[in-house]
RNA sequence: GCGCCCGUAGCUCAGCUGGAUAGAGCGUUGCCCUCCGAAGGCAAAGGUCAGAAGUUCGAAUCUUCUCGGGCGCGCCA
């Protein structure tokens, strides 16, 4: 077991109790233990752990849940772990583990230190991450952070569990748009080179961030392109104008602190040659899920011009999807969709039976048909997961920021992040489920108080450190480099830690293993930005409450046997909060200024 | 018209994949600094989990329907 799931392993002992009363008649001998779960009780008052076993076998066993619970719970009652056990309401087994097991929860939580809570629980399987994917036709705007931003914690933590992670963005370089792009950028060429353009036309994109493009295509072709048609500079300028627009993608992730491992370019699929997309197709077309065919005209919202055509078509019904999907525009040339089924089909082939996509709200109905595509190309065998982050708001004290999209004015990802800095940004957006819309305030999250979580958990990992500094005098011996000094409090004696607000801090520690694996299986980082808070708050709570009770400080004036154990539950909530914070790609700094 | 997401305290949101008496912050009310960082803490009040039916030992959580809000609905990416 990786790095001690103490739920895990009181539900081995729970389970073992059940296979010997199956092994003396009381049980059947065949029986389903995997709905059996050893989970923390809402209320304290219930114990340490309850386990539903005796309500989830009781059918099969033919006795009354409360009976079965009987049972179970007296053979439990000897384990070496365990110092009561109760049976309650409708059959639940209450259970309450020594002080001396949580106490060693605690131990082994500082000696694991930095490993803490990682798991093995993704046996190594590859997994895709597909995130931002934001069109080479700009810089990133506000609306691309939360994406990003989830994407990268959400790698982070399947890492951590185990899996086999590639980061991918998939830039979107093939589409009609970054032929625009191309023409925008040639103005700006033609500007460089001292001609006056004028106002950009309409469908031109109008930013001035193209103005160094410009100024790069003039610096290395001097009046050339202006010499030759253009289906000759448009692919020069085009593949120019997105390297560079990628080049400030790439910045602007960084400034983020966000990365990926591939960058899979659409165009790739079907330059030079090679038609990924075709191939694709034809497979699915061999497959009979490829055929020629008419689609009905939408219903309510009437398109104009709607012309009844035949078409190339993808059978998505037959994978639950509503109607079957175009792969052709009319002009011949493939469909979005065709080349995106194309790509997964790629992942599919690079190995990843297990695939995670991050998208943007607006691209909720896209979802079937795309779960579809993936079922087809791999023969049912590969799933898709498609996480959708919702909108968010940007407001600056309760007001929301204007942002007029016509004229180029948008709110940059670097603009958010240079004025409220990278952490607040990714605890912020990670402080909320990834499908609920997210309201982002300027003025708040720089505040530093509690109304901001962001500060409050940083703070908590500061407040410990200061303890550490401050514990010199009482404990001149405590070593300063943290890896040593954890080691050395790990052999501190932990049994003196008996106060009930003790024990309560050292559960919630121990509960860290069980909840990141729990997100992980999920996809849902924002669990961890919870718990970090509910970690910082009973911490700051314990800390407080030595104001009014000295004998309950971490550091005990004269009392150095009593000061090394509060230091080394200090250090598991330390550990903790840099473990969860940099999962979540947030600093856990030393002091706070 | 159809599909997807959402509806939990006055406000903003959690609720650990079906568990026990539904939680936190803000706001309101009342408290705690000679004291390891008050950049903090304690306490009180506040709920028909939108509504109805169903599934079962047990539902905020699963199913169906209704109401209310958001997003989307060949040849945009």
């Amino acid at each position: 077991m990786a790095a001690g799931n103490i739920f895990n392993e009181v539900l081995d002992r729970v389970r073992a109790v059940t296979g010997r009363l199956a092994g003396a008649g009381v049980l059947p001998p065949a029986l389903d233990k995997s709905r059996i779960v050893v989970e923390p009780p809402r209320d304290a008052a219930h114990g340490d752990m309850a386990t539903n076993a005796a309500m989830v076998l009781a059918k099969d066993a033919g006795k009354k849940p409360r009976e079965l619970a009987q049972a179970i719970a007296d053979e439990l009652a000897s384990d070496d772990l365990v110092q009561k056990v109760e049976v309650a309401g409708p059959g639940f087994i209450n259970i309450t583990l020594k002080p001396s097991a949580w106490v060693e929860a605690l131990r082994v939580a500082i000696r694991a230190g930095a490993r803490y809570g990682k798991s093995d629980i993704g046996r190594a399987q590859p997994v895709n991450v597909e995130y931002v994917s934001a069109n080479p036709t700009g810089p990133m705007h506000v609306g691309h952070c939360r994406g990003a931003v989830f994407g990268d914690a959400l790698a982070n933590l399947l890492a951590y569990t185990g899996f086999g992670v590639t980061r991918e963005y998939y830039i979107n370089d093939a589409g009609a748009q970054v032929d625009v792009l191309a023409r925008s950028a040639f103005l700006r060429y033609r500007e460089a080179l001292g001609e006056d353009i004028g106002p950009i036309p309409e469908g031109l994109y109008p930013g001035d961030y193209l103005k160094p493009v410009g100024a790069a295509l003039a610096a290395e072709h001097g009046e050339a392109l202006r010499r030759m048609p253009e289906s000759e500079w448009l692919p020069i300028v085009r593949a120019k104008a997105i390297a560079m627009m990628m080049a400030a993608i790439r910045e602007d992730l960084a400034a983020l602190n966000v990365r990926h491992d591939v960058f899979f370019s659409e165009r790739s699929l079907t330059e030079d040659g090679t038609d990924e997309v075709g191939r694709t197709l034809e497979n699915l077309r061999a497959q009979g899920e490829v055929y020629e065919g008419r689609l009905p005209p939408p219903k309510g919202a009437p398109v104009e011009d709607w012309e009844d055509r035949e078409q190339t078509l993808f059978r998505a019904t037959d994978f639950g999807d509503d109607v079957d999907r175009p792969l052709k525009k009319s002009d011949g040339s493939y469909t979005y969709f065709a080349s995106d089924i194309a790509y997964h089909k790629s992942k599919w082939d690079r190995g990843f039976h297990h695939m995670i996509d991050v998208w943007g709200a607006d691209h909720g109905g896209y979802i079937k048909r795309m779960t579809a595509a993936v079922r087809a190309v791999s023969g049912g065998k590969a799933d898709l997961d498609v996480k959708v982050v919702q909108l968010v708001r940007l407001l600056r004290a309760g007001e929301p920021v204007k942002m007029s999209k016509r004229a180029g004015e948008f709110v940059t990802l670097r603009e958010v992040v240079d004025e409220v800095g990278r952490d607040a940004v990714r605890f912020m957006m990670l402080y909320r489920k990834n499908d609920a819309v997210l309201d982002f305030d300027l003025a708040k999250v720089i505040e530093q108080s509690r109304d901001n979580p962001v500060f409050y958990v940083q703070y908590g990992h500061a407040r410990g450190q200061s303890i550490f500094r401050n514990a010199r005098e009482v404990l001149p011996e405590l070593p300063q480099e943290p890896a040593s000094r954890a080691q050395w409090l790990a052999a501190a004696d932990l049994g003196r830690l008996t106060d009930p607000a003790e024990l309560s801090l050292i559960r919630r520690i121990a509960l860290y293993p069980r909840l990141i694996e729990a997100a992980a299986l999920a996809h849902e980082p924002h669990r961890i930005a919870f718990y970090l808070y509910d970690l910082a708050s009973e911490f700051h709570a314990l800390w407080t409450k030595g104001k009014d009770l000295p004998h309950l400080r971490f550091i005990i004036q004269n009392d150095p046997t009593m000061t090394a154990p509060r230091l080394a539950l200090v250090e598991g909530v330390v550990t903790v909060l840099a473990s969860g914070l940099s999962l979540l790609g947030v600093d856990a700094p030393d002091e706070m200024r």
